[in-house]
This record gives structure tokens, sequence and C-alpha cells, in this order.
DNA sequence: CTGTTAGCGCATTCAG
DNA sequence: CTGAATGCGCTAACAG
């Protein structure tokens, strides 16, 4: 049988308060009772009913993952983070993915109204105004965001630095390796990390005094197929880049598949960098270099923001910043000057 | 202001037990105050509370899913089709990662003992005796295991079959390829998956007059590092393989690495052959000819007899085999018989 | 320090 | 068909 507090307490001769204290350790109660009552719910092997303990404290100690699609190690990484710091904190993770049947919106929905989560963390591409009401509602419960854009200041959130990710990687073809004549395949059109990895990359290149030609910017999805029609159109170019800035890992390996395809070498025909260090960045080969996402960190901070907002209500909305670093793969070549001075 | 039941009531002049039937639509309810009560709650953005009514109706509508640890796309694969099947079931999934600080067995009791799930998803290794006792009490909550032991009868078990997987790429090797000399790095030691693909290899080689070769087997454990290991062994043998039969992919993976370091080619000098058709052996160069188990699948199929069991607690428990194919790369060539009779 | 009582929000008897 | 009352198991005042 399930044991009861009720049956604790009829077998210890207390009242069931008595044992509520003695469970969660109320300084009102002296210690020999405790000791005693916890002996006894030992043995009868008792364990709080979490349904009950939740519905009186009003809080059910489980926080809502909510993930644009679950797909790939990046998001067991999230997933890895977030319950390592749940779990210490004392909370459960309850993940959703979004998929043909369930929207974002939908799984927010129905975790924050039904108020069965303490608190909910989006991994999100963008955030939409629909969104942004949703999650500003008065009884809403505490929200952290991981997502590119951070420049609102309404919010908790969590974000990958792209821009300088974006704009070192960058910077680093051009002082160390010499080169020019960069491309670079965009992410998705509304995804706001996409967009500051565009940005940049366009940073880097003015800085350098050069000017961004739109002709090497070219559209993508992050999905390796996004990549390679990418890449083909760049191998079509009259004026080729010497190297091409994928902006993620993915989209990266798309395009050694189009640049093999078309027999050409890496890095010896073409320079290729991607974002993200994901696991298949280390496989392929040449091994790519790469832009590192912490996103273990992404997860484990997104979650100790969101206990710590859990646990203060009153706790000023903040955006947290994760950095990145170069991978140095062998997809890269130092080029020589043509024309020296 | 939340809503409750009772706010409801009074705005159209109730009681809250006709609006509890309402929103359960209760038989015994006329079809107009149903209407009527329905569209008042949706007027004021009334969502029952889902702790209360997990407490009133003694189950929770979560399952658990408990994995051995979280890492790489296999995971997310199988929590996404678990994530698939319990969303159209009104299920949510709370995730729980074994690492450092938290065992198997202790997600596992944690779930249990507070009652906070309906069901459990154990995807785990091995079946420990421990853990057989866990499930076995009078009021645990459904159980379903992906393992790949499956001569377990007392159990839900959703397995994939590794034994005829390993058979058929073994056999595969044999036939289409005419290699006699086939290597193979075993999964960690107490690992179900990883005995049922030594097993089906070595049946493969006896069916074929093939006597295994013990200098042949090696250990590994699943990672890539093992593979590297465990390849460099196998190279340094007198009396080398034709071709290595790697547990899983992450190990194949490692031979790939030993093996040009060696500055060995694939398949030229040896071949290598994998199992799970994770993302990775389709991008590693060669492509890595495997063994496709269908993940996803998986997933959905445990969710599937985990519903199934939950609403239906004589359902006598099943034994669910989900069978693989052979994905081939470019990882292995045809031998020429070196003394045709 | 401990017991009594009153909810938490909802489902579900039992009357009517 | 509908309402009043009871309880799910636990926490949190409020008394004592």
């Amino acid at each position: 049988m399930k044991m009861t507090i009720k049956e604790v307490a009829e077998r210890a001769n207390v009242s069931i308060a008595t044992v509520s204290r003695a469970l969660n350790n109320h300084p009102k109660i002296s210690h020999a009772t405790k000791e005693y009552i916890l002996q006894i719910a030992e043995e009868l092997n008792y364990k709080p009913n979490f349904t009950a303990r939740s519905l009186a404290k009003k809080e059910t100690k489980i926080i809502g993952l909510v993930l644009p699609e679950i797909q790939g190690d990046f998001f067991t990484e999230v997933i890895k983070g977030v319950d390592q710091v749940a779990h210490s904190g004392g909370y459960h993770v309850v993940v959703a993915g979004s998929h043909s049947e369930r929207s974002i919106v939908e799984s927010i929905m129905s975790f924050m109204g039904e108020s069965m989560v303490d608190g909910v963390i989006l991994m999100i591409p963008a955030i939409s105004d629909q969104l942004k009401e949703l999650i500003s509602i008065d009884n809403a419960p505490s929200v952290v965001i991981i997502n590119g854009k951070h420049d609102i200041e309404d919010f908790d959130i969590v974000y990958i630095d792209n821009f300088q990710g974006a704009y070192s990687i960058t910077d680093y073809l051009l002082k160390n390796y010499g080169y020019t004549k960069i491309a670079h395949i965009k992410g998705p059109n509304k995804n706001n990390d996409a967009a500051e990895r565009l940005a940049g990359y366009k940073a880097a290149l003015i800085d350098n005094n050069i000017e961004p030609l739109e002709e090497w910017i070219v559209n993508g999805d992050f999905t390796i197929k996004g990549g390679e029609y990418a890449c083909s159109r760049l191998l079509s170019l009259r004026d080729k880049p010497e190297v091409i800035f994928a902006g993620n890992d993915m989209m990266a390996a798309g395009c050694y598949r189009v640049i093999k395809a078309h027999g050409l070498s890496i890095p010896g025909d073409i320079g290729v960098v991607g974002f993200d260090h994901t696991f298949l960045s280390e496989f392929i080969s040449p091994p790519l270099t790469t832009v590192h996402v912490p996103i273990l960190e992404v997860g484990k901070t997104a979650a100790s923001l969101l206990l710590e907002k859990i646990k203060n209500k009153e706790h000023k909305p903040e955006q947290i910043k994760i950095s990145t670093g170069i991978i140095l793969g062998k997809s890269c070549k130092k080029v020589l000057v043509e024309n020296p001075a």
C-alpha cells in the first residue's frame, strides 16, 4: 500500500502536522520527535506524495523545457545541462518539442495555463510578438529564453555571443590565413542567431577595410541540404570566394559534400569554416575549423537563471552572454598574397 | 488572476460539479448547459489546474523517461519518439538522465516513490536484480524497458533486434564481399545490446562454417576511444582481419581514426562496418556501412506500449522487437579469393 | 513545541 | 440531469 502522512502519524502517535514538520525540517520541532518520526517514515518506506504537496504549496517543482524541434546532439546537450542544474535544485524537467502537431506556442500555453510548471525555459529561433504577450501576462510563471537576440531588456535571456563568434572567426580568416574573399551562408531568415552571425561577419570585414559583397552572402537554413544548395551557388559564381563561412556546422557539412562532388579539395581549392562545433565537425575530413559554442553551459546557465527567478520573484531581468571560441581544424590554409607590394 | 472552477461556476450560476462535468464531457449533463459552461470557461480563459486534477484523479498524466546518460543524437531520437506519442495521448514527458550525482535507480525511485508519474520508460544498458525488485513491487507504476535483453517475460520490453542486425551484416560481409577474416569489437561488458550483437556475429560465422577466433574479438565500450584502442590492438596482430565489425558507429569512427593514422586506407587495406546508423556514419569518409536502428520507432513503440499499459492495468507483459536493416556505405570492398579451387 | 483546522482546486459520490 | 458534500494528501495558519 502507498503510505500516507496520516499512517505515519498514527504509527508515531503524533498529528499529521508534526509529521509534516519533521519532513520539511521545520524549525519548530524538537530534535527528538523529528528523529523519531523520520525513523518511522523510513521504516514504513513513506514518500510524500508529489502531487498533494504541489497542490498545497502551489509549486510543482517542475520546469518546462521547450525546444524548437528535438533533433541532433545539439539539443541533447541543452537538455543535459538543464537537467543537471534542475536536479541539484530539486526540480524535474519536462521537455516538449514542437512538431507537426504542436507549435511552440501551444507547448508554452499548455505548460503555463495549467500551471503544471514553476517555470519555463524557451529555446526558440525568434521571439514573436505573440510570444512576448504570452509570457508577459501577470500570472505567467518564470520564463527564461535561450535565443540569439538579447536586446529585449524585459526578459531573462541566455544568449550565445554569435556576433563575437562570427566576428572573430572572420577576422581570423583575414589576419591569420590571409583570405580576403570570404563568402557567408546565412541561417534561416527570421532566426536571431543567424542574423547576429551575419552581422559579426560583416563587421569583421568592414573593420578590415573590406566591403561585404552581396553576391557572396547567400541564404541557407541551417540544414545540410541548405548548405549544399548555397555552396553550389557560390561555386557557380564567376568570381569565386576563397573560403566559405557557413552559418553552422550542418551547412558546412553540406558544403563539404558539394565541394568534394565538384572534385575540389578542402582547403586546397577552397576553405570552409562553420559554427557550433558539433560532434560532427571533428569527424568530417578534413576536420572543420569552426566556432565552439558551449552548449552544455547554455543549458546550465538557463536553468540556474530560471531557478533563481523562481526563488526570487523580484529578480530583475538579466541577459547573460555565453562567449565562444575558435576551434582550429584543417579546413583552411594560408593563402599567398598574389601581388605583394 | 488565475481562474478556478469555482469562479466559472459562479459566473455560470451552476455548481462546481456541473462545471466539472462539462469539462470532462461527462455523459450526464444536458447539451445546452454544457455548451454554455464551456463558453463561459472560454471567456474567462479558464484552464483546469493540473495539479489539483492529478490529486483528485490520482493520475498525473506525466510519464518519466530515464536515460543512461544524455548524450549524442541517439537519445534525442528516443526522446522525440516518446514525446510525440505521449503528446498525442495527452501526456507530458519528464526526462532524467543519470550522471555523476544521480544513478538510474535513484531516478526511478524518485519518480515512482513520490508517485509523480503514471508510468516510466527505462532505457538502460542492463537489468540488474535491484532494478527488477524495484519495478516488481506492487504499487509500482507501469514500466516499459528499452533494452537489448528480451528473455524476461515478466516485463514489458521494447528491444532492438541486435542479434538479427549483427547476424545479417556479418553474413553480408561473408557472402557479398567475400570476407572471411572478420573481427568484432564488443560493447561494454554488462551491456545486453552488446552481448546480443556479439552472439549474432558468432552465429553468422558458424553458420558459414567459420570458427569464431577469440583473437579477433576484442573489448570495447561503445566510445570512440574504446574503438581506437580496440582497433590498434587488431592492427597489431600478426594475422590481421580483413574487416572490422565495430559494435557501434562510435567505435567504428574510432577505427577510422586509427586506421588512417596508420596510413592505411578504408576499404582498400581494411574494411569497417558499424551498428546504429547514427548521423555520423554518413559523414565520415568513406561513408560507413552499418546497421540501421530505427531509434525514433523504438521511442514511439515504448511510449505506445506504456500508454496502453497505463490504460489497461491488466495488460500482459509484452516484448516487442524492432528489426534492423543494413545501410551500405563505402567502407567495404569485395575481396578476391586467393586460392580459387 | 504540538495538535486542530482549514484550505489547495478538482472529481466524484450521493441525494434530489 | 444538477447540487451539496466529501476527500485526494499535504501544508500552513492558528491555537494551545
